[in-house]
DNA sequence: CGCCGAGTTGAACTGAATCAAGAAACGTGG
DNA sequence: CCACGTTTCTTGATTCAGTTCAACTCGGCG
């Protein structure tokens, strides 16, 4: 996958040229991620945002029964971080870990500060991110509440069609919230009613 | 249930005197809304955001089955909007609609305007509350991806016990993704069991 | 070549949905 | 304050979507 550099992004979002970035992105960590390597774990406090820029991460949650939860994927030129651990300063309730080996930037509160300075829109961008987030948080919980597998499936496949070829089926699965086995079946299911049309 | 002044909230929660956000808060259109009636409707551009003083909203959609699927309530010192329509100007994908005769009030852009001018702590404030909700749309996920019914319900209960005696079970099935016959079934089970301890 | 993780398939099982009917609770008007 | 209709809740019988468990296939990869 195309790799994607925070300033850059930085650059085109916030509606300035790199070099107003440059010296705020410089201060970052750039850190190179092993596949399968925590980012965070349940538990720990997490202190970073986290700008991917290549590679893919994955967020998720442990239950009792000790079966993973996909909360959300985060592949290049997104932000993840366990957001009530950083602002609350609570212990995080979600795992980041990298699925692909990953190239990725720490943003920590320094960064912030720095760049909400130097850069007067950075706050309006924020906030921006903060309402896509919710935005996309509810449409999950409406087709939780509402919407098959199959249904839940379908539009996983057209909202993500990249992620779909990068992870295996068993972690969409679990992100859709059904059995890797489900999935499955219902895939089967979808591919003999395309063949009938 | 006791009534919330937004003036009230306002000055505690921003750190201020009353006097501070009077007239902020004079320029708002506070509203009596009858039971039944609609602040929002799906399709609609929603303009606002509310504020309950007094009273309970609920904010649900309808899928193509004609299923109501209830994303939040919210009752005397909650805001509620439809960020999606208000932020990226686009239609609303959720109805808005009074449970109980309530008194809210509006808050437009102007107000957003004016009091971030104002109330140098205002935008702060704000995000906390965008963190907040992120927060606990994350939690709502997660539950859905892992409990049952049960559990979901008693998870519900300890959260939102003033709801809970507020609203028909139907509500709070909805809310939970379950049938009302289902949640009637689980709330007998449980009595059974806590009979038995 | 042989192993290993990912995906598939089958069969039995189960939590929850659906459909249908009755019982309680509730508000309204007489 | 009672009688009424309406809405909410409960209960039972049945069905169904999705789970679970177990066995098997397939495609890498050391």
């Amino acid at each position: 996958m195309d790799k994607i550099n925070l300033r850059q992004y930085l650059a085109t979002n916030l509606h300035v040229v790199e070099n107003d970035v440059l010296e705020i992105v410089e201060h970052c960590t750039v850190q190179q991620i092993k596949k399968d390597s925590f980012l965070v774990r349940q538990g720990e406090y997490c202190r970073h945002g986290f700008f991917v820029e290549q590679g893919l991460l994955r967020q998720y949650s442990i239950d009792e029964k000790g079966k993973e939860h996909i909360i959300s994927f985060a592949p290049e030129g997104w932000f993840i971080t366990d957001r009530e651990s950083v602002y609350f300063n609570e212990p995080a309730r979600y795992f980041i870990q990298a699925y692909e080996n990953s190239q990725i930037v720490l943003l920590d509160e320094d960064f912030n500060q720095l760049i909400s300075k130097k850069i007067s829109n950075y706050n309006t961008f924020n906030t921006k991110l903060l309402h896509n987030h919710i935005r996309h948080l509810l449409k999950r919980i409406d087709l939780l509440l509402s919407a098959s597998a199959e249904e839940r499936y379908l539009q996983f496949v057209t909202m993500y069609p990249d992620i779909l070829l990068r992870v295996p089926q068993t972690m969409v699965a679990s992100y859709l919230g059904i059995a890797p086995e489900s999935l499955s079946r219902v895939r089967k299911d979808l591919a003999r009613k395309n063949f009938k049309k």
